[in-house]
DNA sequence: CGGGGGCTTGAGGCCACTCAACGATAGTGG
DNA sequence: CCACTATCGTTGAGTGGCCTCAAGCCCCCG
């Protein structure tokens, strides 16, 4: 499993805009543009942050080992999601590309730097921080509290969200993944999602089992008793 | 149950320095003390956030609800912490007092503001908010794929660290509330302690089952096989 | 003395895990 | 084109770890 660095690496002015760094006009970040294969490594937990990564196209997931193998997934990040955000030296998450992704890269060093000046950017890493932070709360709920047909109800609310909102998406992710992101076996995982469909509450319409049609919200969301 | 605030309503100039925020010199930041019964409410979740909190004495648990009661603490907070901070408008958790606390309040708008002109204060809010994130996101691996046994192991080796470091602690918080924490039942959470000083690893030497003495800090280690 | 809260321990049940079989699909090479 | 393999997903049977329910102890307090 290998990355393939893009040899484009000549580097491209670009605005924090592009960045997803709201509306500084600041035209001295750097970019990188990279492809990454699926199940290719991005970077390593407890690696030294050198970039920060904003997904172009694809889908990638962050996780956490236990030393036996055991495996949190903490997030998935789809198109325009930023990631490896920190202001510690090292990773805490390793991040693999769940399938075939295109990424940029920006050097950390650089958005601390700017960071120093620019209260916009500053103001905009803290709130890009408490989104994380907020997301990692709920998951903990999640984590901590709720029973395998919630997790996956949560889990499908969460990615329509976010790949569609239309109702009908195509997961990027395995059962396998979705597991480890819920603390569930893929089995589990899979049972659940049978009877989801079985209750008539979603279909399996297309070719692939990855694609999903929500039929009945309602009932999903009742499964989802957030607060 | 009622917060019992100090009519000592006077605000006290203080450094952002006795606040925990580092060493900016900045006399400009107003405190209030406010003292809390065992068991009362300080902030609740989704209520607007007024103020942020550092614990002066005592400690304070943060939770969310579901809709029919489960219960999943976030975090415990212990003297010196600072809880609460969001740059978002309403908190995320519902803060109460595990023991009589003593807290200092300070008003979020008056950090934002100072934030805005001071680089070392919004470097500090960032660092703490980064701090918060690791710490939920360790819990999310502990809450995803430990064992009973590993996620009290995990809680005494972070409890022993957070209030002396000595391998003598006084557990502020009941078993429920640990097991609210640890995503478990308080009757797990105790056949967990028991197999441990069972083991030998620990011992309730004390005349409260809150005191807690750790006989085998490799064996604990052990069980806590994080990465 | 009674009552309540916190803690422990036991007995039994259930939900999710484990292990296994099977089908579907895609890619590979003869 | 057809094996052959690998990957992914579903489903079933049985197990086990944690939960539920309950009893009992200890301590504090009225």
């Amino acid at each position: 499993m290998f990355a393939c660095i893009t040899t484009d690496r000549r580097p491209r002015p670009n605005t924090l805009g592009d960045f997803g760094l709201a509306s500084s006009s600041n035209p001295a970040v750097w970019l990188t543009e990279a492809t990454y294969k699926r199940g290719s490594e991005i970077c390593g937990e407890q690696e030294p942050a050198e970039y920060v990564y904003q997904v172009k196209e694809g889908a990638v997931r962050s996780y956490k080992l236990l030393s036996d193998g055991r495996r949190q997934i903490g997030a998935f990040h789809l198109t325009g999601d930023i990631f490896g955000l920190t202001s510690e030296s090292c990773h805490r998450f390793t991040a693999e590309a769940v399938t075939d992704a295109t990424l940029w890269l920006v050097r950390r060093q650089s958005l601390e730097e700017k960071s120093r000046t620019d209260g916009t950017l500053a103001r905009d890493l803290l709130s890009m921080t408490t989104r994380n932070l907020r997301h990692a709360e709920d998951h903990m709920l999640l984590l901590g509290r709720k029973d395998a047909l919630e997790r996956v109800a949560t889990f499908l609310i969460e990615m329509d969200k976010r790949l569609t909102g239309a109702g009908v998406m195509t997961l990027p992710m395995s059962r396998h993944d979705i597991a480890d992101y819920l603390g569930l076996t893929l089995e589990t995982v899979s049972r659940a999602l049978s009877r989801l469909r079985r209750a008539g509450i979603l279909s399996f319409d297309g070719n692939s089992q990855r694609e999903i049609t929500i039929l009945d919200r309602r009932q999903l969301f009742s499964l989802d008793l957030q607060g």
